[in-house]
DNA sequence: TATTCTAAGTTCCGTTTAGGAACTTGTAAA
DNA sequence: TTTACAAGTTCCTAAACGGAACTTAGAATA
């Protein structure tokens, strides 16, 4: 099977890899979180090769993840901006940033620190139950077929 | 820059793509949430090719996201089973899932759905404050130098 | 007016990584 | 004695990546 192929799975996990799944694309969401909107801004931030940030953006704008915000013309230039669909994978870039500060900081701690604004505390991001509020425990969650599950398949067993 | 590289960077988010940025490794990983625990599992669940699957296993492993747990010997072979670092990622994927849900489910709704026993309720992982439960806006996020971060570079501007 | 500069790409080409089919190894079952 | 099974390896072609040089359109400078 070629990767391109994942995104016709029944799995939000394979549809999702398949628009963010590729090397540079969520380190350039990551930069557009930190500020970054141009062209040249993400290639030396990153140094990534122009081709492939080329390539990357293209995509990320075909996926509505960026949108292009004129900010001149003559020559005619853009900025890259972050779309609602794109300021929604917040909460899976945060999760791998405490995942890296927990297991891939080799003990010289988090190279960042996250405050929230509204009790001013140092914080990660918890997974918390959107229904009753509680934080989750990956042992408490069941899973069953949903309506996007193709009718032709058998339900799955339920796994952790 | 070569991709290899980015682990190098004070960055959470590097250093975890570095590990599980890969075509397949995280849906490897899916797969370990779902019950798969051998090759032969693997490889007909995810249609990866033998070669592929064999090398992302070894990484995986000498990551210490799986573990090699024998379950015959002669011949001898293992089962691949999550760690409790790779057990970690759980938040990484449910992220993933919701947007994933929420953006690519092309109107048919979600794949599949996840129960809260503890409630009993249909939901998905929200993000909270780790410090005071509250559920977190992308907005109300400060990020600041924490101990990790080189004391060679100045100190970052802080952004979203 | 001619030259240099800036931003945002493209082109080209050699190197890596991926994908797929066939083959190997050790053992148990028919 | 042959077949089957599980877990890889080998080998070869195809696709993706990385880096340097080049392009384009206009602005600034000499």
């Amino acid at each position: 099977m070629k990767w391109d192929d994942i995104q016709e799975l029944p799995c939000s996990i394979a549809r999702t890899l398949a628009v963010i799944g590729d090397r540079w694309t969520l380190m350039i969401v990551r930069d557009c979180f930190l500020g970054s909107r141009r062209f040249e801004q993400f290639q030396k931030n990153l140094g990534i090769s122009r081709h492939r940030l080329s390539e990357r953006l293209g995509k990320l704008v075909d996926y509505g993840i960026l949108r292009k915000v004129p900010y001149q013309d003559s020559p005619l230039r853009y900025d890259y901006r972050l779309t609602r669909k794109g300021v929604d994978l917040y909460p899976v870039l945060m999760a791998m940033v405490h995942w890296g500060d927990t297991w891939m900081d080799e003990g010289r701690g988090a190279p960042l620190l996250y405050t929230h604004s509204r009790c001013g505390q140092t914080m990660h991001l918890e997974p918390h139950c959107s229904a009753c509020g509680e934080k989750v425990d990956p042992r408490d969650v069941g899973l069953h077929p949903g309506p996007g599950w193709p009718q032709s398949l058998p339900a799955e067993k339920s796994t952790s």
